[in-house]
DNA sequence: CTACTTACTTAGCATTGCTAACGAAGTATA
DNA sequence: TATACTTCGTTAGCAATGCTAAGTAAGTAG
C-alpha cells in the first residue's frame, strides 16, 4: 500500500489540510476489515449459517427481540434481505415470529434458546481464531482494536443517523 | 449491544482474564467490520464494480501484476472464485492478462489503465463517503484508527502465514 | 369510503463464496 | 522415453446475500 500516500497527493480537492490523512485512513480500514472478515468467515461457516444470519442474530441476542424492519435498521440491509434472513433463520429454528398486537403489519423476531446456543458455539469459535490470529499482537494493542471498533461503529451510527 | 458494553465494563480493570477480553475485542471488531462495510458498499456499487473486484483490482494496482493464484492469495479466496472475479474484470476492461513465457498454465493479471482509473474514482467516492461518516472524530481518533488497521493487516498476513 | 402510507413478502437479478471434477502443463522417476 | 504425480487454472453447480420492482395486507387521513 506504499501507493496510497502518492495518489493522495493527486485526488487534488483538499478542503482541509487534514483530508488527504482522512483518505489513507478510510482507504486503509476499508481494505482491512474486508481482509479481516474474509479471514474470519472461514470460521464462521463452520456454524452452518452464513454471516449475515450470524450477524443478525447477534442484535437479536444482545439487543433483545424487535421488528424486521428495526432489525433491518440496524443490519444496514433492506427490507426483503432481511425478509429472507430472518425466514432462513427460522427454518434453522434460531429465530421466530410473533406477530404485534397492536400492529397486524409488524412481526416481532426473537432469538430462540437454540439460537443463543448457537451464537455463543460461535462466539467462542470466533475467540480460538482470534487467538491465534492475534496472538501477535500485545495486550495494549488488543485495547486499542477495542476502542476502533467503538469508533467505527459510533461513526456509522451517527452517519446513518444523519442520512 | 448493551449486554456487550455491561461485560466490558466488568473485564476493563481487570489485570487477569487476557481470554475473556480477547473474545469481546473479537466480537466488536467482527461486528463493526461489518457495519463499516456495509455502509461503505452503498457507495462503492456506484462504480458498477462489487466490492470484491474492487478489492482484487486495488491489489492489482498498488502491487503491480501477479498470477491468478497469487492474487487468490493475497485476498483469501479459492482459485475459482478469483477465476471469476478476474473474468469479469476482464469483461469490463479494468485488467487483461498475459501468458507466462516460464510457465503455461500460469496467467499474469494485469490493471489496464481503465481499471486504474476506475478505482481512484471509486476511491474518491468512497473516501468522501468517510469523511462524511469519520467527520464527527477527533485527528486522535483517526490515527487511532489508522492504527487499528494496520494491525488487522498485520494480524491476518501472519495467522494466513501460519496456516 | 377512498386514497395514501407503512410493513412485509415474493420474484427475479447479479455478485461472490465454496467444492468437485476436469484439462493442460510441469516435474520426478523408473 | 514413459508413467505417475503435482500444480494451475477453468467449468459446473450449489448456497448465501445484496438489490429493485411489484404485490398484499393493514393502518391512517380525508
Amino acid at each position: 500500500m506504499l501507493a496510497v500516500l502518492s495518489i493522495n497527493a493527486k485526488l487534488g480537492r483538499m478542503p482541509r489540510p487534514q483530508e488527504p490523512f482522512r483518505l489513507e485512513v478510510a482507504d486503509r480500514l476499508h481494505s482491512a476489515a474486508i481482509h479481516l472478515l474474509r479471514h474470519a468467515r472461514k470460521r464462521d461457516m463452520v456454524a452452518g449459517q452464513g454471516p449475515a444470519r450470524l450477524s443478525a442474530l447477534s442484535v437479536l441476542v444482545f439487543g433483545g427481540p424487535m421488528a424486521l424492519g428495526q432489525l433491518a435498521t440496524a443490519e444496514q440491509v433492506k427490507a426483503p434481505t432481511m425478509s429472507r434472513i430472518v425466514t432462513g433463520l427460522k427454518r434453522s429454528g434460531l429465530a421466530r415470529i410473533e406477530t404485534d398486537a397492536k400492529d397486524a403489519r409488524r412481526i416481532q423476531v426473537t432469538a430462540t434458546a437454540k439460537g443463543k446456543r448457537l451464537l455463543q458455539q460461535a462466539r467462542a469459535r470466533r475467540i480460538q481464531l482470534l487467538a491465534e490470529t492475534l496472538s501477535g499482537l500485545r495486550e495494549s494493542e488488543m485495547e486499542a482494536l477495542l476502542r476502533a471498533a467503538e469508533l467505527m461503529e459510533r461513526a456509522v451510527r451517527q452517519a446513518s443517523g444523519r442520512e
